[in-house]
DNA sequence: CTGAAAGCGCTTACAG
DNA sequence: CTGAAAGCGCTTACAG
């Protein structure tokens, strides 16, 4: 059964039929007992730039599922990057293949140097699991978080059903579209709505903004806004405060804003009514859930679902409550 | 530290300060390997009326984390009962008693024969989880489900939101409405939202449709529909293909439609664009956390939270392949 | 190479 | 009453 040396093939057949019908399962728990093997997880995520950051939530939700796996010698190392320097993705990556866990899990954020740590991984056996964004037939065990460009697609439509009139404005805050292929997804899904299913009737516009240090990009908006009749405001990520200020600063009663995710001063804008609905991905459960496929696969050894897209969950100030336990 | 027999108060503190101190943990796969006890636990919910039924779901839930925990000892009894007969309850109730399991999932639907349920399941000491509707300070080990008000309260944001004019019609598909708490709740949410937020330019509507047997109800229903100008339906459960089958019937090419769960034919009709919204709550979800909250008090004795509200949903065209698997 | 013993961290039936 | 042995279902180091 653990093929452990020379057994007749004929007995070995024999064996394995007995198994089957007898339906054994191995008791996972006497074996952990038993083997007293420990099992080193590591998680490569972007360094959230303060406590309140997106990539603090994936992190809380791996920490959870490592206690609860506690009892099975299941342990973590957490190592984090600077998402402006694709070097420190690099070293960071090193740290790791030196303490040579049993599995990985991480943000493969830098496509090249995601590559090469891939590499370097199937050369060792290590298996991983991308979080957050994914890169296409890598070998990777699984992918845990969210289609993008449906995402966008249900941005569309939602903007489109609450517009009674006007015209719409994308808005990008990102200093690096390249490496930011999120957000061109979800642009790409936001405009394919429009054009699947309506005759253009409306106007779409779409803007950068790459620096937020200083106010200055305000104007530029502002006279887009009321030169081009913009009524509804879409940012591709989690920056929709930004939106929210400004439409609290002008008073613009009639527009409607979507944007990504729960922080904090989003959920404050969402509750005055300046923001409509925020998309949201439970990053909690991502990072819960990518643990739980190392678990499953590597300490239980079952198979596991290649793709786990998470919910496209759509939040309102009536049901953000809900959405903001883990 | 079993508190197993006479020990002198003063070494039993000593023992007490050194476990503290050391932090043991006591293993819980080498408990559970030696002790063998087995766990039974029992569920009671509604019988679907067919394998589509939604009452299947929150069982799909139960088996999948009943399977996990078979490992430690868990196993389950199923028990139904007829929601048009208590009697038939207080019968399944008295099968479960007899069995005498170590914990119970059930759904209070009967509030009068829940009670008395629940007197005996104090009496003999067996902890119980509420699932889909609650009662207050019952004693429950916790409850699992959605807040069905602030269900409501989403529905009406939404069909405001996206209904340039119009009046709204509420409809009620219940044999008794007296033990449909939920349905209650829901419109009563909904009425709210606008009594909240709106300077009352709408007008709502109610209606009760007990008996679909026959197409009867439709043509009282279109009366209303063409008289009083409504442009918006809101149907406070998973019938809302009855309102779907209307709105394509007649082509009412702007109206708009909110409703309750993934049935498969509501799904039909989301994506057909004749229902705008489903409002869902993850059955399965709920039957999987029913049963870990039983796990977790009574296998691993730790303290669980007493309230457990399932998230509200906001289910579209868009996101609805993400909602559908489990 | 391969069978059988020791041991993982607990619980429980049992002897004293 | 209470200490110590046997055993839960496995793994692994070891003897033959």
């Amino acid at each position: 059964m653990h093929d452990r040396g020379e057994v007749a093939e004929i007995t070995k057949r024999k064996i394995l039929q007995i198994v089957k019908d007898l339906n054994y399962q191995p008791n996972l728990l006497a074996s952990t007992l038993a083997s007293k093997k420990p099992y080193l997880f590591a998680t490569l995520f972007p360094a959230p730039p303060s406590s309140d950051g997106y990539w603090n939530k994936p992190a809380i939700g791996v920490k959870k599922r490592i206690q609860e796996l506690n009892q099975f010698g299941v342990d973590i190392q957490p190592f984090t990057f600077n998402q402006a320097e694709p070097k420190s993705f690099i070293e960071n990556a090193e740290k790791i293949l030196s303490i040579n866990p049993e599995g990985i899990v991480f943000a493969p954020f830098f496509k090249k140097e995601s590559e090469s740590f891939i590499e370097q991984l199937k050369e060792r056996n290590i298996p991983f699991v991308f979080i957050d964004s994914e890169i296409k037939l890598a070998g990777q065990l699984g992918y845990v978080g969210q289609n993008s460009y449906q995402s966008g697609m249900v941005s569309g439509k939602l903007l489109d059903l609450i517009l009674p009139e006007g015209n719409i404005l994308v808005m990008h805050f990102a200093k690096e579209m390249d490496n930011q292929n999120h957000l061109v997804q979800r642009e790409k899904g936001f405009y394919n709505w429009f054009k699947k299913n309506k005759q253009t009737t409306r106007q779409l516009y779409t803007t950068e903004i790459s620096d937020t240090s200083s106010d200055i990009w305000m104007d530029q908006i502002v006279n887009t806004i009321h030169k081009k009749n913009i009524k509804g405001i879409f940012v591709t990520n989690s920056k929709v405060y930004y939106a929210g200020r400004l439409v609290e600063k002008f008073g613009w009663d009639d527009m409607k804003v979507i944007g990504h995710d729960l922080l904090r001063e989003n959920v404050l804008f969402l509750k005055k009514n300046l923001v409509q609905f925020l998309i949201c991905q439970r990053p909690e459960e991502q990072g819960y859930n990518s643990i739980n496929k190392l678990f499953k696969y590597i300490v239980q050894k079952k198979g596991i679902a290649k793709e786990n897209y998470t919910s496209i969950d759509i939040v309102t100030k009536e049901n953000v409550d809900f959405y903001k336990e883990f």
